[in-house]
DNA sequence: CGGGAAACGGGGAAAAGATCTCCGTTTCAC
DNA sequence: GTGAAACGGAGATCTTTTCCCCGTTTCCCG
């Protein structure tokens, strides 16, 4: 259900304006959803995107596809990070730091806050791309591990967690500019990640599982 | 204005029912901002009171008004923490840790969400009760600087920003139940926190006025 | 170039949701 | 027991969001 509208759009070679438009209407999507959340009108992403509400309307059925669309484009996206974050760095902590930060650009936090109520999390696409990403994480904090640098109670939940947390917008109204601390902050928490820990922690480490009560 | 409906309360000597639903609607206002944001409808906080609509109107003159007290009474448990850990913890670290996760339990992230739009943030009370507590923290964190266990590059707002992320409600719907991470990465975020630091942090200490651009 | 199909934008109707009032009923205090 | 105050629920009103309609513009291809 919902998928036609890109169905369609791929069966024709299609316009270049109209290919245009749906980028543009995709990023002023997750610009707009990073800012205002989840429920943001339809219209405000439109207006954001230059382009009129029917444009939208015209390149995605329902607010549910859009979503959609913008959390596989930024799921890939992150996956990427953490996918060159293990390829390229030779030290195994640097590469956790790296993929950290860089995650945190791709803004994570504000993408968890799309699994809202009528997303569907078994959308092959999504799962795909989420069991990649978990993959790649888990390679990465495995890697720190075994290296000695990082410390063994933490979990890879913990760090994502933490990650979508910390980057998420300000609280208050103005200040939306988190860009000028969440990667200060991200910096202590992955300090607080270091071997040998300097505390001992509640509770026990985070999976993944976790987050996913209602999971067959 | 819009505080005529307290006042008159604290002419009479009230009813018993009456005082019992309005410190029941505080409660609920509190959780109901803590999970669903400031602008949670009225109605669902009157529900969640177990009280009529009529009553919270009754109570409270508008959104302002309850958004007032609940931030007052929470800056107010707060700063009491603050308090009692600078009194009667010996440690300078252990004061500044024992603050950090009972202002987690009071949900400090919540409270910050309700420096929406219409807040007055000059309110006598509000203003009062924050600079109270911008007090307190600067001293515990003085404290833990000077005795040389807190890293000297991370200032107040460092700390006041991460606490008031790390304990927000986590963005998708059903995980309601922040309790269990947040204090773990707390004290993760404590841990890097500590001296001496294990990395250079960029950008300079976040103070409180960074949160005041508008500031005459 | 020029014709025709597809895409566009803006306005506004329809739907959804939130606020707040009215009023008959219940509860408290004396 | 009685009067005054508080209560709950239903729904009118106002705000916000969604989504459709239709005249205009843009692109593609011959």
């Amino acid at each position: 259900m919902g998928g036609m509208a890109t169905a369609e759009r791929k069966a024709q070679p299609a316009r270049v304006d109209a290919t245009r438009n749906r980028e543009r209407i995709i990023a002023a999507a997750r610009e707009a959803f990073v800012e205002h959340g989840p429920s943001v009108p339809l219209d405000a992403i439109a207006h954001r995107a230059g382009v009129g509400n029917a444009t939208l309307y015209r390149h995605f059925a329902d607010r549910n596809e859009l979503v959609h669309v913008v959390a596989s484009y930024s799921l890939a996206r992150i996956t990427e990070q953490a996918d060159s974050a293990l390829a390229e760095e030779p030290d195994a902590f640097e590469a956790l730091r790296r993929f950290v930060h860089r995650a945190a650009d791709e803004r994570v936090g504000a993408l968890c806050s799309l699994l809202y109520d009528g997303f569907d999390k078994n959308d092959a696409n999504v799962v795909d791309a989420r069991v990649r990403l978990e993959a790649a994480v888990t390679r990465l904090m495995d890697n720190a591990r075994e290296s000695g640098q990082l410390r063994p109670d933490v979990g890879i939940g913990d760090l994502m967690v933490a990650i979508t947390q910390l980057t998420r917008p300000l609280a208050g109204t103005a200040c939306a500019h988190v860009e000028r601390y969440m990667h200060r902050h991200l910096q202590l928490f992955l300090d607080g990640l270091r071997a040998p820990a300097r505390s001992e922690l509640s509770g026990t480490a985070v999976t993944f599982e976790d987050f996913e009560p209602d999971r067959i």
